[in-house]
RNA sequence: GCCUCCCUAGCUCAAUCGGUAGAGCAGCUGACUCUUAAUCAGCGGGUUGAAGGUUCGAGUCCUUCGGGGGGCACCA
């Protein structure tokens, strides 16, 4: 036929690919189209086998008449045992794995000769009365057979599945249906961010869309990814987070909006990183910090809920990631960044003295004076103190030495942050120096930020030109002040709530996942075949 | 970007101190109408990720490159 390979094309294939393409043409010289077309009525395998009939099957065995159900199955050939003049046949489609059985006697004459054709992988369509074999075992008993899809790829170890971790992110239409836990992973993730809709719909939060490409990345601290919009000759950025896009909504009068999408940010990959990942950001007018945190208890819950529901064990929420058990049933810990602070480290955040000569020691700080020498600005061998704020160098002793202390089992809030790192977030009128926000963490990952966000014009100006003045150039091109956004403040956005929830780390703790490729479908890797050779 | 470990047949894995690459499954040929990781008999399949180097001899040691895992840095 015409698409047949040239016989040097032939010579470089494998000898499995051969054999399956010379199955293929013997499918076809049957008269057979071995990619199948349109099929009404295909069961999916777990509704087939619950139609099997006790009955009627004893019934048909007896001698008496045939009343068995007969079902139309389709699925991927997962295991193949060919006994001469009876083929089994075990089927897998997304609801499980089926038997089934061709015989001779009792099928179609082309669909036998098909059988036989048959390798692993083939996607096929059966067609047949439900029996149960002397062993037990539920089989569809063919009438009919038809190719739906010739595999021309060998398929992996029909034991041990597609293993290899690279293979399985490359190759994720192949780990897909040859590991079924890949599949309920993904099948699980989705009903999670079902329910997280759900919910929020039943909040009456509106979801909205606002633009991935952004003439300005706001919103976030993080290097961005550049691209070129050719009608206007500029550079645009991948949007880094959508905030400051909800805000201008709240300007503009809706009480509840959110978002479920992605955001790129142009960094490290790693366990818990991925160039671009999901969030839900959700803002509410009225609300603040507090409002918010009940909102993401509430979010996280009901979707270690739906999770527990799925194991068969509604009433405990207390469910495993890697060598811990969370506890999603008990009230959240809550827990403020100072206390936190000065639990881990002995003293407090306060005590600048003290942050100062720890952080030198423990060498929190080299980094800082790394990025001076770059610059230029290096004090000679001399202090770093007065050179960079208090609040990073407050912060990096905390990331590095207090978070790791919680509780990885029990879900903690940490409230009450430094204004100096959180430039969109409203300063605690009783203590200006911090900031009505809090963050969630748990199993040692920070899943949600939450916010009393910050309203005033003025003050928000304010902290983008604080933001502005240490930017080295590189960075000065993407963190440009958002003009506009203060005008919307200035038009005026009401006193609000808003959090962002990290909706792949929450996937990976509900589905036990350590790394965030599983949980991805597609995860980003490394182009192949890209160097030399 | 840095450190570290890994890459052997289609898949899953072996190969002692550097001694001339094997197994199971898959594939091919044959047998088999209740098997289910089917079984039985026979057969083929490798530039050991790539390129260099050391050596009488390299899957094994060294260098560079590619890809992957883990960690660091950056970040959520």
């Amino acid at each position: 036929m015409s698409e047949q390979p040239t016989p040097t094309n032939i010579e470089s294939l494998h000898e499995q690919e051969v054999a399956r393409r010379a199955k293929r043409e013997q499918v076809r010289a049957l008269g057979l189209d071995p990619y199948g077309s349109r099929t009404p009525g295909i069961v999916p395998l777990r509704e087939a086998r619950a139609r099997y009939d006790e009955k009627a099957d004893a019934e048909h065995q007896a001698g008496g008449a045939d009343n068995r159900p007969r079902v139309t199955v389709a699925g991927r050939v997962v295991l193949l045992r060919d006994t001469g003049k009876l083929v089994w046949i075990n089927l897998r489609d997304e609801t499980g794995d089926l038997q089934a059985a061709v015989s001779r006697k009792d099928c179609d004459e082309r669909g036998f000769e098909a059988a036989k054709l048959t390798d692993l992988g083939d996607v096929v369509v059966l067609e047949g009365p439900l029996m149960r074999t002397r062993t037990g075992e539920v089989t569809v008993w063919a009438s009919s057979l038809r190719p739906a899809a010739k595999s021309l790829a060998p398929p992996p170890s029909k034991h041990e599945g597609l293993t290899d971790t690279e293979l399985r992110y490359r190759q994720r239409y192949v780990d897909l249906w040859a590991n079924p836990e890949t599949k309920g992973v993904f099948a699980l993730r989705s009903r999670i961010v079902s329910r997280i809709r759900e919910i929020m719909d039943g909040l009456e939060f509106l979801e909205v869309e606002t633009p991935m490409l952004q003439a300005l990345a706001g919103g976030a601290a993080a290097r961005p990814f550049r691209t070129r919009l050719n009608a206007l000759g500029i550079d645009v950025f991948l949007r880094i987070a959508p905030e400051l896009y909800l805000k201008r909504l709240l300007v503009g009068g809706f009480s509840r909006v959110y978002e479920i999408n992605r955001n790129f940010r142009n960094e490290g990959l790693d366990r818990q990183h991925n160039p671009e990942f999901t969030m839900l950001e959700a803002y509410e007018a009225f609300g603040d910090v507090t409002t918010m945190m009940d909102l993401t208890e509430r979010l996280v819950r009901e979707s270690a809920r739906l999770v527990a529901d799925e194991r068969g064990t509604p009433d405990d929420l207390r469910l495993p990631f890697g060598e811990t058990v969370i506890d999603y049933g008990s009230p959240f810990e809550r827990v403020t960044y100072a206390d936190l602070f000065g639990r881990a480290l002995g003293f407090a955040p306060t005590d600048l003295d003290r942050v100062w000569r720890e952080a030198e020691q423990r060498g929190v700080t080299a980094k800082y004076a790394r990025h001076l020498a770059e610059e230029g600005r290096a004090p000679a061998g001399g202090t770093l103190r007065g050179r960079v704020d208090d609040a990073l160098v407050v912060n990096e002793l905390f990331e590095a030495f207090a978070e790791r202390t919680l509780d990885p089992g029990r879900p903690t809030f940490v409230t009450d942050y430094p204004a100096a790192i959180s430039p969109l977030t409203r300063p605690k009128p009783s203590n200006p120096a911090l900031a009505d926000r809090a963050d969630l963490f748990i199993g040692h990952m920070e899943i949600a930020p939450m916010y009393t966000e910050l309203n005033d014009p003025d003050v928000q100006a304010e902290k983008f030109r604080a933001q502005l003045a240490g930017l080295d150039e590189e960075e000065a091109t993407f963190r440009t002040f958002d003009e506009d956004f203060v005008r919307a403040l200035k038009v005026g956005m009401p006193p609000a709530g808003g959090m962002g929830l990290g909706i792949d780390r929450l996937v990976m703790l509900l589905t036990d996942q350590r790394s965030i490729r599983d949980v991805l479908l597609f995860p980003f890797m490394r182009p192949e075949g890209s160097g030399p050779g």
